[in-house]
DNA sequence: TATTTTTGCAGACTATAGTCTGTAGCCTTA
DNA sequence: TAAGGCTACAGACTATAGTCTGCAAAAATA
């Protein structure tokens, strides 16, 4: 699975997972909330700041999502 | 510490603890050298594509690269 | 059903990631 | 002191990260 992907899903996981909209995402980590939108989609790939900033904001740690992102791309057995 | 700083830092180290020449790092990773030259000045920032690709290069996890990322970061004492 | 909240998405834009070519300076080691 | 390997750096370029506005439609909730 390619990077974007694997990121994208990861994003709207913990985004989920603490009841966030994309909006208030947008909010707490400065990006642009359709911005947001595309990185969930895996139509785009974050740079290492955005990383570190929508960890802190989905208050995880950027090692937790780096390491899920790992792990889901060597699942090769995923579409 | 800014983020492009440590992890131009890290990358450095790690690169010279392997043996490796800029521009073998940029032949294993498929990056060019000038731009690895400028990520280890602090001058630019890697996406997550670039991070993973480095670190694959480097043979070292990207979870291990990202945590010292963070950890240099936060360690408020420093240049 | 009606209303509100949330999200997808298009288009146009600016900032920066990443490439490519070339040059000059620094170290080693012959 | 010459020669080769390594790196900094400049400039010009292409690709893509990230913003902004606005609208339509899905999805949640009254």
């Amino acid at each position: 699975m390619k990077p974007e992907k694997a990121f994208g899903q990861i994003l709207r996981e913990r985004r989920k997972n603490i009841k966030f909209s994309q909006e208030k995402l947008s909010q707490e980590s400065g990006l642009d909330r359709t911005y947001i939108s595309l990185l969930e989609r895996g139509l785009r790939q974050p740079s290492l700041t955005s990383i570190l900033q929508l960890s802190k904001a989905l208050k995880v740690s950027s090692v937790e999502i780096v390491s899920a992102v790992e792990t889901m791309i060597n699942e090769d057995t995923k579409s």
